[in-house]
DNA sequence: TGGCGTTTCTTTACATCGCCAAGACTGAAT
DNA sequence: ATTCAGTCTTGGCGATGTAAAGAAACGCCA
């Protein structure tokens, strides 16, 4: 995602949007969010420090594009695992849901974390409230699929199955990515795999999803 | 935690350095960290804006004090909720560990989320790893006490057990805390007990921890 | 084609922020 | 009593987010 700037000549840049949110992503990814200003996205661009007010009403809503963003691309990072899996391997389509979110996790790792800092955005716009939906519910479904399969309907325990998967994919996909973290213990928490560490960590909670 | 006020009349504090970390949890609390400055620290504890500076190198010095308070005091609250459980019990001990980490991150919210944002800390500071590296060994060493008595020692599955205990027990005191995320799915994905979830959550997970 | 309204962008201004340097005040050790 | 290190104040610098007002270009309708 390159940064396209203004025709130096030209008033109107022509992609101003665009290019501004590429801006945001090379900037999150060099400094990090608290590196990011909205000057320094207009000056990328090669546009005024006021020029981006026209389309983000404010910094909170260009953070909110960029997160909604992400979003659409992890869905499209699940979907990708879940094509290349049978309809009928239950267990298979909850694993490719957990490596659809990791695999975007770690090779988005700044938007990722932009995209879970509630606190930076507008959690009233609707774009991205469905779009955080739509991954909840590719989990939440994955397991009901697999509820249906393996045997029973809904039992109460389910309820803290959801709980379980949600919280270990994406606690999983935390500490990935915030790399600091794992150096905790010196021979290193991670595996240099992440998939690999994912499907054995899947395997492991598997017992627990029959039960 | 109040903020203690220096006498009006005195030029010196007396306590500046408890006062201001006081505030700064009580701006956290109020607006989150993004809402912290070091001015309004000053402000609250009635002095001027140069004088933080005196007790802490700056902005990331302080939040550092801060964070490295939180991992000691979830270390207590991990402390607290081993010294409960028999020796003998290792799976009680397990959850125990998690059932101190979600309490804490429950308990102070804004603290919690603060703990865990490396990109606002000095991540070379020895007493912030230390703390943090303390309580990653309460959790390997609970695991690893569960894994002598239950029957084998070290098997490679072992890391990947590591791996799930740490992200089910911190991903989900991340989703907990960010309540926000938790409105997904109009049900409500959580429980309205915490604790009651995470002894599900854990029970969940017992059967892989067997294997 | 000509004109006009709307959108896009620029400019200026203001309050606030983190940090720095210079100075004032205090208290305790000499 | 003097000195000196530690504590706090003050003022200033560059940078940020946001708002208001004006300039420039586009699109549309006559």
């Amino acid at each position: 995602m390159a940064v396209e700037q203004k025709a130096p000549n030209r008033y109107h840049h022509g992609d101003l949007r665009r290019a501004l949110l590429a801006a945001v992503d090379e900037i999150v990814q060099e400094l990090g969010v608290e590196g990011l200003s909205l000057r320094e996205c207009a000056r990328r661009a090669g546009v005024s420090h006021g020029a981006p007010a026209h389309h983000f009403r404010d910094k909170r809503g260009m953070l909110t594009e960029y997160a909604t963003d992400g979003f659409e691309r992890m869905l499209g990072s699940i979907a990708f695992e879940l094509d290349k899996v049978d309809l009928e391997d239950t267990l298979g389509r909850l694993k490719a849901v957990g490596k659809g979110y990791v695999n975007f996790a770690l090779s988005h790792r700044a938007q990722f974390k932009v995209m879970f800092r509630s606190e930076l955005l507008d959690n009233e716009n609707q774009r991205l409230l469905d779009r955080g939906r739509q991954v909840f519910e590719l989990l939440t479904k994955s397991l009901a699929a697999h509820w249906a399969k393996t045997n029973q309907g809904w039992r109460k325990e389910n309820l803290a199955q959801i709980s379980l998967a949600w919280s270990a994919v994406h606690g999983f996909a935390v500490l990935a990515v915030e790399a600091d973290l794992l150096r905790m213990g010196d021979e290193g928490l991670l595996n240099p795999d992440p998939d690999a560490v994912l499907d054995q960590l899947l395997l492991i909670a598997e017992p627990g999803l029959q039960s």
